[in-house]
This record gives structure tokens, C-alpha cells and sequence, in this order.
DNA sequence: AAATTCTCCTGAAGGC
DNA sequence: TGCCTTCAGGAGAATT
């Protein structure tokens, strides 16, 4: 399920072998994805020349001249460079055929999207309300507290919230948590601005290392060369309940907030 | 306004 | 072996 490291380690792996140069053609094998794939979306871009691909959040920019395609990977989504003749198999929604090369779109689970903007792109509503980013200036504890303050909900919910901060997902906001020994459902506005500080660094240090190990596979994410990440070698808590934590050896607790596992230490995260 | 619940979807995993 | 049920979850939309 990809996160922001999932996210930045398939930027970083497609833009280099796709920037620069002409998109060609745009081949839509189905459209149904979370909202339908735009039916102008060929007439926008075909004989365009892509500049870069770039990255908000989760949101994977494609920038044109004149604007930008915007993808999400939403649950199950990837994105590979293949040849062009490489033969595709269900649930290969997109491609997009550029002058060398094919980034190939796919998404088993359809929940994630393919969309056009034309610019200025961060007027999309997808996008003109999105929280700073984890690994920016912007996300600090000054920033965090002012989020926190007065709210009711669990911290783990508002790290959740995009529009407090982008791209700390399931996964990392366990990690991140356990990482600052912060209970995941303790009311975000109870939590002193010292411990808030400590959850900052928490969650920029997972997100780096993250993203230094490739990104996290757990059923499905391929890099875009088709290779899972390395980071679930590391996780401590996700996935883990029932095991033994790492810090205090007492089982990990699982419970469900917002619909989302939640695992945490009863002892080490207060 | 804030917080919670619902919704989309399919493959994997577990039970019998 | 195979069919059935349950579960996973990003995040916007709908509801409380």
C-alpha cells in the first residue's frame, strides 16, 4: 500500500527515463479508476512534451507547459517503465507511451486516479488544501501543536489527516508513534509540545529511512522497475500484534481507530 | 465545526 | 481441493 516513501521511490525510479521527453500516445484500458480517467485526457497531452514528474503528498505530478496529469496510487497502485512492446496483463489500466519508453499504469483495486489539470495545478481541489509536507520545514513542532490544540481526536487520526500534514499513512503513523512512545489514541490536544517535537522527528526519521530502504512491501508494491521495497524489515509495531515489543519485550496491543489496524505498545508508548 | 462513519474495489487468507 | 466469508485500506464524501 503505497505511502509517501512508496510514492517517492517510484518518482524517483520513472522520472528519469520519461522527463524530457514526448508523450505520444494514451492508451486508457479502462477507465473506472476512483473517478473515470478524463476522456480529453489524449487531446490534452499527446505530442506534449513532459518536464517533470514531480510529487505532492501522495500526488504524483506529471507537469506539461501547460499543466499537469495527476496520479494516485491509492491502495494497490503502480507504476512501471516497460518497453513498448511489452505485453500487458489485467488491471494494466494506463499506459502512457512515450517517445522511448511506456510508464505503465497499474491498479488492481481501482482506487487510486488518473486526472488533468491544467495550471496553476495546486488550484486542483485534490491538491489546494493539502498540509505541508513531513520532510519540509513546514512540518514542525510549532506547526503540530497549533494542529493539535483543542482537538479531541486521537493523534494517530490527526496524523492520519492530510490536511494537517501529507503523505503519514497507516503504516508510518504506527511507526512514527511507537517511535516517540506515544499512545496512538491519546487526544492529540492532550499531548505536550515537547512529546509533539519528539512525533516530528519520529515521523521525519521513518519517512527518510523509508525511503532510503525502497519503500515498504506488504502484499503488492513493485518499485518502478518492478522490485519491492525493504523497509517492512524494519517496521516495529506494524503488523506485529501479538509479537513482542522491541523495546520492553511485552506483546504488542492491536486495536481499530477509524478503521485502520492500529498496533501499539501498552507500556512504552503513554 | 469537529469527529466519525461510509464508500469505492479485488486479492489474499482463513474456516469448514 | 474448493467454496465461502472476512479483511485490508487511501482518502474524499457523507453523516452525525
Amino acid at each position: 500500500m503505497p505511502e509517501l516513501p512508496e510514492v517517492e521511490t517510484t518518482r524517483a525510479g520513472i522520472s528519469p527515463h520519461i522527463e524530457a521527453q514526448t508523450l505520444v500516445n494514451v492508451m486508457v484500458r479502462d477507465s473506472r479508476l476512483r473517478w473515470p480517467v478524463p476522456s480529453d485526457l489524449a487531446a490534452q497531452v499527446e505530442g506534449r512534451r513532459l518536464n517533470k514528474v514531480l510529487r505532492r503528498g501522495k500526488y504524483l505530478l506529471f507537469e506539461f507547459d501547460h499543466g499537469c496529469i495527476i496520479g494516485h496510487l491509492g491502495m494497490t497502485g503502480s507504476m512501471r517503465i516497460v518497453a513498448h512492446d511489452e505485453p500487458c496483463s489485467y488491471h494494466d489500466h494506463v499506459d502512457l507511451v512515450f517517445e522511448k519508453v511506456t510508464l505503465r499504469y497499474r491498479d488492481p483495486r481501482r482506487f487510486g486516479c488518473i486526472l488533468w489539470q491544467t495550471h496553476p495545478v495546486m488550484e486542483h481541489a485534490l491538491l489546494a488544501h493539502l498540509g505541508p509536507e513531513p520532510l519540509s520545514e513546514d512540518f514542525n513542532p510549532v506547526h503540530l501543536l497549533k494542529a493539535c490544540k483543542g482537538k479531541k481526536l486521537a493523534i494517530k487520526s490527526l496524523l492520519m489527516d492530510s490536511k494537517k500534514v501529507v503523505g503519514v499513512g497507516n503504516i508510518y503513523a504506527n511507526e512514527a508513534l511507537f517511535m516517540a512512545g506515544i499512545n496512538p489514541h491519546r487526544q492529540a490536544g492532550r499531548i505536550s509540545a515537547q512529546r509533539l517535537g519528539l512525533l516530528v522527528g519520529a515521523c521525519k526519521l521513518v519517512l527518510t529511512q523509508a525511503i532510503e530502504q525502497g519503500g515498504t512491501t506488504l502484499r503488492n508494491f513493485v518499485d518502478s522497475d518492478g522490485n519491492p521495497g525493504y523497509f517492512k524489515q524494519r517496521l516495529q509495531v506494524y503488523g506485529r500484534a501479538g509479537y513482542a515489543c522491541t523495546q520492553c519485550g511485552q506483546p504488542l496491543i492491536e486495536s481499530r481507530l477509524g478503521q485502520r489496524s492500529t498496533v501499539y505498545c501498552k507500556l512504552c508508548q503513554r
